[in-house]
DNA sequence: GGCATGTGCTAACTTTTCTTGGCATGTGCA
DNA sequence: TGCACATGCCAAGAAAAGTTAGCACATGCC
């Protein structure tokens, strides 16, 4: 659905029906805050690089840079080094496109591709401790 | 877009331009919870009541009435209250119809109905309290 | 050199969310 | 009466997320 070619890149999003259940609570996640939801929303106008993002929304760069890791993590922003003229290593970022839609049928398809209760980290049936 | 007729119930959620952004992030927040997500997916299937729904799902019934109570209060489920045959009150659960669509443009628009930053629980610009 | 701008990192604190366990109430039934 | 099952609420600890503050390094320019 989504209109990415062929060479999709490693972090884009397709359709919901390409997450899997865990990924969907990690996208839902990371979407669920308003400074990244700004972030979101500036990126998708205009592709900036840190410190300018950080002036237009008014926060600063350590906390910026912590959802901006964030976004990357769950492939929703995509981030590209580039050298200014000046000779300034400046690193812009982008939003990836993305399509999810959410319904109760959706997430019904999504919940029965989620890693099983209690069986996440370290795995307990085992003696890991 | 959702087929809801106009008698929407207070809990209803539309289409995604019927939230504002703060809603947007509650809803998101909710449902990005494996435990909610399980929730919703169960009750998608069939209504259940809080009891059954903890042994279907194998959590307890504490557990469960938080998770019930985000997901009412994001107004993704509704709750029933029905008297069995046998004289026992029983709380059943179900789904409430919606479909949100995910996408950087409607991130923007809905950014655009977010409450401003600093502008949550004190509110200091204006002399609201 | 000193100042401005760009980047990165981490330790530490605060706040929020998640989860458990215990206790209380009410009804039907053997 | 005592057991089974339904509901509700709350205190308290554990875990995760969000933020701040400070320091480090590089480059261009007056």
């Amino acid at each position: 659905m989504t209109t990415s070619p062929p060479g999709n890149g490693p972090g884009d999003l397709g359709d919901l029906g390409d997450l899997s259940g865990d990924e969907l609570v990690r996208v839902l996640a990371t979407l669920a805050n308003p400074h990244r939801l700004r972030v979101v929303a500036a990126l998708a106008r205009e592709r900036m690089y840190v410190s300018e993002l950080a002036r237009a929304l008014g926060i600063s760069r350590a906390l910026l840079q912590v959802h901006l890791r964030k976004l990357e993590a769950a492939g929703l922003v995509t981030a590209r080094v580039e050298v200014s003229q000046d000779g300034k290593a400046m690193k812009f970022y982008e939003v990836n496109r993305f399509a999810i839609e959410l319904t109760p049928e959706a997430v019904e398809a999504a919940e029965r591709t989620l890693t099983p209760p209690g069986d996440g980290p370290g795995g307990e049936t085992k003696g890991s401790k």
